[in-house]
DNA sequence: TTATCGAGTTCCAAAAAAGAACCTGTATAC
DNA sequence: GTATACAGGTTCTTTTTTGGAACTCGATAA
């Protein structure tokens, strides 16, 4: 199978991954969630060729990821933010985070804390059940057909 | 920068991602957290090539993230399963699917829905604070220097 | 005896990434 | 008024990685 064929699966997974799966979107978006947003820092910062990160910002912007906004009149200029479904990412990139810090630290700690605004505490970021704000693990889940596949009778 | 490189930087996205963000790793990863665990069910169910999934299984079985056992005495056989490191990217796969679910469906809702045994009901993926049980969001976290970087003076 | 299965490996062609150089307007320095 | 810098790319060539299919190997079933 191509992997352009992956984004057509029934399955939210494959859908995400075909859009920001490949090998450079997600250290794109971990740095826009650093606050970088123009072509030359995200360039110098994850020291990806131009060529490449040229096209993975095209595609972010195609898929509403990211937005090009203007910043400068004269000559025109651009900034890549994120939009709401790019923050919406944010949970992901936490939790690639979380994994890192716990099983690739080489013993050493995480190179990053984050703190929470709210209660001011230094926490680590924690899946839990919508419904009963229980952590959520492999063995507590039973996956049932969704409403998409229920309508075509699978 | 070659993508072999990218392991070492001193950030846990990185890292992890270096580890499991290739095109189908993750995918890879989302069966086996379905329950698939033989070669062959893994190459038919993904449609990837025989040769890519091979090195894909070696490099997470390297990694301690799967696990060959063997199911069978006469002829060597083995069957991959999730070590407790592995399980423990289900909070990523978790979150991808949410975001998946949420901006990918093409409006027709969730192909798979997951119910949470300990409170028996469907529930979505939500990303917490450790320390106060507050949702997690964008804006209301700041990153600071963990030990690790605290450590080498930065 | 031939066929089949599971779990790969090998080979070749096609696609994608790495690395470097080049382009294009503006602005600023000399 | 020429030279240089800068932001944001594009073009080119070489190297790596995929995709696709065929082949291997030992054990078993028909």
């Amino acid at each position: 199978m191509k992997w352009q064929d992956v984004g057509e699966q029934r399955c939210s997974v494959a859908r995400t991954l075909s859009v920001i799966g490949d090998r450079w979107t997600m250290l794109v978006l971990r740095n826009a969630f650093m606050g970088v947003r123009r072509f030359d820092a995200f360039q110098h910062s994850l020291g990806v060729t131009r060529h490449v990160l040229s096209d993975r910002l095209k595609r972010l912007v195609e898929h509403d990821i990211l937005q090009k906004v203007p910043y400068q009149d004269r000559q025109e200029r651009f900034e890549y933010r994120l939009t709401s479904k790019g923050r919406d990412l944010y949970p992901v990139i936490l939790s690639l985070a979380r994994w890192g810090d716990q099983w690739m630290d080489e013993g050493q700690g995480a190179p990053l804390q984050v703190v929470h605004k709210d209660c001011g505490k230094v926490f680590t970021p924690l899946l839990v059940c919508s419904e009963c704000r229980e952590p959520v693990h492999t063995r507590s889940v039973t996956p049932i057909a969704g409403p998409a596949l229920q309508a075509i009778g699978e």
